[in-house]
DNA sequence: CATAAAGTCTGTAGCTACTACAGGGTCAAG
DNA sequence: CTTGACCCTGTAGTAGCTACAGACTTTATG
């Protein structure tokens, strides 16, 4: 297997922070890599794919525990993915919660924007976000 | 004034962890309250609205630096509040993205469970992410 | 061919926003 | 008068990075 990837390359190729694959690897979220004679880390198309899904995983709002799991059992692909599905279908309800926390807060934030009363004593920000209304 | 709360009262009034409260202090977010002799915080009412603005705060996701900012906007009736306007104004286009992120992710997430073929052959975890696919 | 810039290495410290102790003092009830 | 609940300070831990310092190697340029 070719190993044409340096960790500077890789990097680039999925997006993941130089420093950040490093600590990937230190808390053993990646296998340690092959050096080559001066010490330096050499990586393949594999590891590339590896840390692109890590990164979609973190984008996704995956923990690195949720990830390693997750990581493992594609490494695995003997075992039934019953686990892999119960993972996705329990972030699937922090996903939907939090997108509903978001559009409270996006209701909050548009009221407070809608206030044009330009001055602090009419437009009490304390009271505002407290009572969860504005100006009225 | 009325200095009728001990840390653990504002706590349950406000709904902000007791150790938080301190971690609050300690980063001068809030300001230093009374002590009696031996050497306990006491609070009063404006201690609660204000906490409580804090943590309304952070529940629409801003940042410590920005509630400060907010805080001493309220604190200076006298200035007009645009500057907080156009803060809320940044955060409400920030959390506009992060809406369309997470549903995104929900979709992505939807199709993975959907996705009923129990074993992690048909169920390619690191393609389907790398993806945003599953199962086709 | 020399040198400078860019890349890599390890290790440690810093970041945000908390949370969790340890080890001690204080206060109210039974 | 002791037990338990509360409070104090200070430090260390948490997640998930990010940013150095100080050293080595490789590559590009004059």
């Amino acid at each position: 297997m070719l190993e044409k990837y340096t960790i500077g390359a890789l990097s680039k190729e999925s997006g993941v922070n130089l420093e950040t694959i490093r600590y990937y690897e230190k808390i053993n979220l990646l296998n340690k890599p092959s050096r080559s004679v001066n010490g330096y880390r050499h990586y393949d198309e594999s590891a590339i794919k590896r840390l692109r899904f890590v990164r979609r995983g973190r984008e996704l709002g995956f923990g690195i525990a949720e990830i390693k799991t997750l990581l493992e059992l594609a490494d695995h692909p003997e075992h039934p993915c019953k686990e892999a599905d119960q993972l996705a279908q329990a972030h699937l309800t922090e996903v939907e919660t939090k997108i509903k926390d978001l559009q409270a807060m996006q209701e909050v934030l548009t009221k407070i924007v809608a206030c044009q009363s330009h001055t602090a004593e009419h437009c009490r920000l304390i009271e505002t976000l407290d009572q969860r209304s504005c100006c009225n």
